[in-house]
This record gives C-alpha cells, sequence and structure tokens, in this order.
DNA sequence: TGTGATGTTGAATG
DNA sequence: GCATTCAACATCAC
C-alpha cells in the first residue's frame, strides 16, 4: 500500500473524514506498532481532542490535534486506516480504533505490524531526528542532482534512500528507473546530467499523476511499468522483464530497454 | 511447504 | 566518520 502517493492519499481521504470532528475515545488492541507510547499515554493524548490539520513529508503523515501534538501514522509495508459507522465493518487486522463522537470509527489495520504510530510533541524535531531528506514532490532540480554526484551506490538505491529524498519506494523506483529508460543498477555517480535530469522529470510526473489518480493503480496509463512488473512478462516492442535484487530489494527492469550505466 | 511481500533500522563491513 | 550491505522485525497468502 504506502509509497508517496498512497500515503498522500490516506491523508486526502482523513482530512476530508474526520477533520475537526471531535474524538470521544481511543482503543489500542495491540501496542506492538506504537514503537514509543504505552496505550494509555497514546490514548490520552488524542481523547477529547481534535485534529485540525495535517502534514506529509514522504511516506509520514501526522496528523495535528487541538493541543498541538501530532499523531505520526507510518503505514510500514501493510498499514491503512479504515472509516465506518459499525463494529461488523471492522478490518480483521485491526490494532486500534479511534472513536469519534458522531458515531465514526477510525480503524487502524495491519497486517505485518511494521507501522510506526507515535505521539510527535513536536513536528519539527522529529523531523530533524528522523534525518528524512527533502520530499519527493518539493525537492528542486539542483538539489536531486546533488545526490548523485560522487557515489557509487545503484541508482535505486539512491532513490529509494529516504535520507536522500523522502517518499519513493519500492514500485514507484522500478516505475521511474523504467520511463527513464535507465538500468536501476547504474552507478549513480556516472550518471550524466542529462540522464538525472530525465530520471528528475519522470520522478516528478510519475507521482503527481499517482497522487492524481489516488494512488489508484488500476487507472495508470497503460505505457506505464506498473502492471508488467512481473517475471517473464513480453512488453511489445520493449522486451522481456527480468528480475534482480538491487538495494536489498527485488528489482523488474528491462533489459536493453533500460540503458546500464557502469 | 516454502517463499516472498509497496518499509525501516541497526549492526557489520569496507 | 562515512558509504554501503544485510539480517531482523511479524504475519499471511500464494
Amino acid at each position: 500500500m504506502p509509497e508517496l502517493p498512497e500515503v498522500n492519499t490516506v491523508a486526502k481521504v482523513f482530512r476530508k473524514t474526520v477533520l475537526n470532528n471531535p474524538i470521544a475515545k481511543v482503543e489500542v488492541y495491540d501496542s506492538k506498532i506504537l514503537r514509543r507510547d504505552t496505550p494509555d499515554v497514546f490514548a490520552q493524548a488524542i481523547e477529547r481532542q481534535s485534529f485540525i490539520d495535517t502534514y506529509r513529508h514522504g511516506k509520514y503523515f501526522f496528523a495535528e490535534l487541538d493541543s498541538g501534538k501530532h499523531v505520526l501514522f507510518h503505514l510500514g509495508m501493510t498499514g491503512d486506516i479504515h472509516y465506518y459507522h459499525h463494529e461488523d465493518e471492522r478490518p480483521k487486522y485491526v490494532r486500534f480504533e479511534i472513536f469519534f463522537a458522531d458515531g465514526l470509527i477510525l480503524g487502524y489495520e495491519d497486517l505485518r505490524k511494521f507501522s510506526q504510530i507515535l505521539i510527535v510533541p513536536n513536528l519539527k524535531e522529529y523531523l530533524e531526528e528522523t534525518r528524512l531528506g527533502p520530499d519527493a514532490l518539493r525537492i528542486g532540480k539542483e538539489a536531486f542532482l546533488k545526490l548523485f554526484a560522487e557515489r557509487k551506490t545503484p541508482l535505486k538505491a539512491i532513490l529509494m534512500n529516504q535520507q536522500l529524498v523522502a517518499g519513493i519506494g519500492n514500485l514507484y523506483a522500478d516505475e521511474i528507473c523504467y520511463q527513464a529508460r535507465l538500468h536501476p543498477g547504474s552507478t549513480a555517480g556516472a550518471l550524466k546530467k542529462k540522464e538525472l535530469e530525465t530520471i528528475f522529470e519522470k520522478m516528478k510526473s510519475i507521482l503527481k499523476l499517482a497522487c492524481r489518480k489516488n494512488a489508484y493503480y488500476r487507472v495508470y496509463p497503460k505505457n506505464w511499468f506498473w502492471e508488467w512488473r512481473k517475471v517473464g512478462n513480453k512488453i511489445p516492442k520493449i522486451g522481456v522483464v527480468k528480475k534482480t535484487n538491487i538495494g536489498g530489494r527485488t528489482t523488474f527492469f528491462v533489459d536493453k530497454y533500460q540503458k546500464l550505466i557502469r
């Protein structure tokens, strides 16, 4: 579920659904994902408050409370937020619920429990602490090009490094490399300015379009890599999809179509 | 039955 | 100290 466009969509729905809606109660069913807070501290920070604003940085989604504190929702691999009015609509892997005074329930589900949910007293301090790079949608071209200089890391590892640029995960990194026609294993520092500019443009256009489509991949353009991202697929006039491991993640690419720069 | 999964972290290595 | 790699985390679906 959660890379930048998915998190952006979660934030969008959250704003539309619960902003300024008074909260009555919080129930924690599995405290593993709270990471830092005890269930009591977590619940007490949220109960009898309202969410008044949101902020997204990369894959990190912050919801601001009346008190000025933020609740961080980092969705990990399988986190998602659901909204419903009856307990029988509760998602299978629900980890906590927020009950609003008007009867709406926000249910947080996370099968694999890799989420990070916590109360953030000071947003600015927290962002410095986590040392996140600039958000992928906000980073400027000059700053982006600099990330690649002198580095021997593969191109894809740069894109996925949240300390360098925040928001790109495994799937969108593959999409960017494919559309830029560059092999994800290309040496970062060996890429020419022209190639880096292409990566930059593709990164922006892919993320923007995905956000506009609310990360609903079924309506992504037909010429995207998305649906083809599987070994052995033969893309007409392009080539056969292959699999490898780059930056510790399963990586799909099309040999020859995506130029390997060393 | 074994394998892999849209993420992050911290330890180990160079 | 910096850059880079890799196992670990938890659980289920295919």
